[in-house]
DNA sequence: GCTTTACTCTTCCATTATGGGAAGGTTTAA
DNA sequence: TTAAACCTTCCCATAATGGAAGAGTAAAGC
């Protein structure tokens, strides 16, 4: 009962993340490079596909590559303190924070536009009028 | 009294998009190609300020380079009906706010895992558990 | 065993919007 | 006249993802 193996259609069914970004992920240095059959096919074992699930967990909560690498290394670090990790996840939540708060703003803005807008078949309108500056 | 022609430079600054992104809204037919002078330079109306002005303002407001291809149609459009402007507004509402709830939902995930972890020297973490998905 | 089908391989191109920089020509002001 | 401040085009880079082409491989059916 060997670990098992799996190409990478495999890994990706398994983990989520596309075969297409598999190969993506390994060319930027973000995961290892794995074992590689005679015929040159990819093969994944399941501590590999297991960090694949990883990845595509933290992009699913909107990490960049550059903050996954940083979880990743905590997380394969058992020397880390979890005072590392809460400090990229707070940040993490500051940024969604300030994205958050600016699409409110463009919402607001655009909502009160369009609210002013008649939407009927006369041409005069509000919202080109605002985006005109006047 | 003639309109004041106005170089690259001179256009940005008065529009508040960069020269940079000028020349790429021409490459893309966004704007229209301006006239040059002999030795080569673009040189800008007021009108075609105008225009750039009303580009970034579109752009303050999230709207996409294609949206605001359509927004500029209709806005140099005298037959325009409101109805269209609104209507194209309200999709880029319904964008903006898709986009927000998503952000929310991720924001939500991670203050509730964040809220878990006790972030200090200890290197157990119920972060990176959540995103090794245990 | 042969054929077909489903994988996989690499490499290149495209997306969205923006910026940086190089190499070289022009204008302007001192 | 020369130096600074412009402008030109062209190429490259970002972040994350997808698609397609052209060629090799694996597995299943018959």
């Amino acid at each position: 009962m060997s670990a098992p193996l799996r190409n990478i259609g495999g890994a990706a069914q398994a983990s989520g993340v596309s075969a297409k970004m598999i190969r993506h992920y390994e060319e930027i240095g973000l995961v290892h490079k794995p074992a590689r059959t005679e015929s040159g096919y990819r093969t994944y074992s399941d501590a590999e596909v297991h960090t694949l699930g990883f990845i595509k967990q933290a992009r699913n909560l909107g990490f960049s590559i550059k903050q996954i690498g940083a979880l990743l290394g905590l997380w394969q670090d058992q020397a880390r303190s979890s005072s590392q990790v809460k400090a990229l996840a707070l940040e993490h939540i500051a940024e969604l924070d300030e994205k958050i708060r600016e699409m409110q703003v463009m919402k607001a803005t655009l909502e009160r536009l369009a609210q002013c807008c008649h939407g009927d078949a006369r041409p005069d309108c509000p919202i080109l009028d605002g985006l005109a500056g006047k």
